[in-house]
DNA sequence: TAGGCCATCTGGTCCT
DNA sequence: AGGACCAGATGGCCTA
C-alpha cells in the first residue's frame, strides 16, 4: 500500500517545499521535522510572492526521498511554470468573461460555465449574422438580434434567474449541422429564430435570456 | 456536512 | 536537455 502522502493527514505544516526539504534529508515522512518553512509551522515559507505564501500549501506533497538537490531545482522552476502557465490561462479566462455579457448579481462566472457561455453566445452571434443577411434590406423590423442577445446585450438586468430562453417550438432547420447532432452543440432554434430555453441551458448552467 | 470549484504540486509525455 | 502541455491527486474555501 502506497502511503507516501500520510504527512498530508497528519499535520497543516506539510507541502511541497517542506516536503522537497525532506528529500534533501531523506526524511520525508516526518512533518514535524525542524527543516519544514510552512508558516503554519512559525516559519515563513520560502515562496516568491504572498499569493505564493498564501496558496503554497496546497495540493498534494510527494516524498520518495531520492530526488537530488538538482532535480529539486528543476522540478521548483518546473512548478513555478506550471503555476504561471495557468495564470495565464486564467487570465485568458478572465479576458473572455469580460467580453461575455455581464450578470447583475456579479456572480462570477466558473470556468465551464464561462466557455460554455461563450461557445453559445458564438453560435447565437453567427446566427444573428445569418438572420440578418437573410432578412430583406428595406425591412424595417425592429428585431434583429435573436432574443437571447438582445437581452445579454441590452437588458439591463438581467440575471440567471429573471431571464429564460423562450421554449416553444422544436424543430431547428437554421442552426448548423452540428447543433442537431453533436451534443456540444450549443443551442437549437425554432421556427423563429429563437434560442430554444431547453437546450441552451442544458450547456450552461443559467439561462442569459430575455422574457 | 457534503459537494462543487479552485489552486497547486507532480510525474509523464511530447515537442523544439 | 529543457520547456510546454496534460491529467491525476490533494487540500482549502465556499455554499446549499
Amino acid at each position: 500500500m502506497e502511503t507516501v502522502y500520510s504527512d498530508m493527514d497528519t499535520s497543516s505544516c506539510d507541502y511541497s517545499f517542506t516536503h522537497t526539504d525532506d528529500e534533501d534529508s531523506g526524511s520525508s515522512l516526518h512533518p514535524a521535522s525542524p527543516s519544514s518553512p510552512s508558516s503554519s509551522c512559525g516559519k515563513p515559507p520560502a515562496s516568491p510572492t504572498e499569493l505564493q505564501q498564501k496558496k503554497r500549501r496546497r495540493g498534494r506533497a510527494r516524498n520518495d526521498g531520492t530526488v537530488h538537490v538538482v532535480k529539486k531545482n528543476r522540478r521548483m522552476k518546473a512548478n513555478d511554470r506550471e503555476r504561471n502557465r495557468m495564470h495565464n490561462l486564467n487570465d485568458a479566462l478572465d479576458s473572455l468573461r469580460s467580453v461575455l455579457p455581464a450578470f447583475p448579481d456579479d456572480t462570477k462566472l466558473t470556468k465551464i460555465e464561462t466557455l460554455r457561455f461563450a461557445h453559445n453566445y458564438i453560435w447565437a452571434l453567427s446566427e444573428t449574422i445569418r438572420i440578418a443577411d437573410q432578412r430583406p434590406s428595406k425591412s424595417r423590423d425592429p428585431p434583429l438580434l435573436l432574443p437571447g442577445l438582445s437581452c445579454m446585450v441590452d437588458t439591463p438586468s438581467p440575471s440567471r434567474d429573471s431571464c429564460s430562453w423562450p421554449s416553444s417550438a422544436s424543430s431547428s432547420s437554421s442552426s448548423p449541422s452540428y447543433c442537431n447532432s453533436d451534443p456540444s452543440s450549443p443551442a437549437a432554434m425554432d421556427d423563429y429564430g429563437y434560442l430554444q430555453t431547453d437546450v441552451v441551458y442544458s450547456y450552461t448552467k443559467f439561462v442569459p435570456t430575455i422574457y
